[in-house]
DNA sequence: TAGATTTTGCAACTATGTTGCCTTTTCATA
DNA sequence: TATGAAAAGGCAACATAGTTGCAAAATCTA
């Protein structure tokens, strides 16, 4: 990566945190960072694996939380029960999650993405339930797979 | 509960099992006990809490494995990363489960249902995911609850 | 009912997540 | 750009969740 491009990045990742009134400490733009270079979602332990030798343990729990209320990442429900996160758009902010898309894991290579583009679908419930939020979660074999 | 509906229900639970190959096991019955004479979903806690006096953890462990392989339980993924179990129809058995019904999740009384007569949607994947199984959890506010 | 097989309990261990407290860093303002 | 309040991080200790190997106990087959 270039130099300015670097310098972009940085920039880019000060503002996401200044934006969402966070400080800007070394471990967020860390973690900001991975995020950002990467294309699916990340698992706890990926992050502990990739930042964990400069930051503590708990300081990578309470930074996923911390993204988590600012509406910078979103977690992902998976059937193995291991967390994923995954960067918001735009739209997602403190407090107000305005993610309607699906997920995609992949039951070869395990990665999960963020299907931006397929939104959740309407489900008929039966009379008495009261839908107030719709999480699916498609498992099979990605692009990159077959 | 009557003397003789509970000796149908111990019959029905052991005959439960045999089909499955499995022993009749005490342990194995309670757990089953459970299930049956519940409407929703359980937690692992929850079953840990129930039989756990009696049983040893490990043993609520190796018994819902078990139970999940032969197709008598099935799982439940949930935002909060605590998995669920309920009951499966008798069209699961060995290694082969075929629930296509979505779940529901109380955001008041935090119970889980299988609402088995919603079937999970079609969903239309980008160009080169193939889908093999997909997993809708709704979260809202129960018929109990409103 | 005996013996092979399966299941259980126990102990020890790893992994995951949380909390309190003190130190360090960040940021606003002087 | 120096200063101090406020926020964040690191550490230690703890709590909970899940796994494994092995010997004892229960189940099933014949
Ligand atoms: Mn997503
Ligand atoms: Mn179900
Ligand atoms: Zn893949
Ligand atoms: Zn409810």
């Amino acid at each position: 990566m270039s130099k300015q491009a670097t310098q972009d990045m940085e920039t880019r990742i000060a503002s996401l945190l200044k934006r969402s009134d966070l400080s800007v400490t070394e471990s967020r733009r860390k973690i900001l960072h991975l995020f950002l270079e990467q294309t699916g979602a990340l698992a706890h332990g990926d992050i502990e694996r990739k930042a964990g030798e400069k930051f503590d343990r708990v300081t990578v729990y309470r930074t996923l939380q911390t993204f988590v209320e600012k509406g910078i990442i979103h977690t992902i429900p998976t059937a193995d029960n291991s967390i994923r996160y995954a960067l918001c758009k735009d739209e997602c902010s403190g407090g107000h999650h305005h993610d309607h898309h699906i997920h995609f894991v992949c039951s070869q290579c395990d990665n999960t993405y963020c299907l931006d583009d397929v939104v959740t679908p309407d489900i008929k419930l039966p009379k008495g339930y009261q839908a107030e939020h719709v999480e699916v979660v498609v498992e099979g074999v990605c692009k990159n797979c077959r």
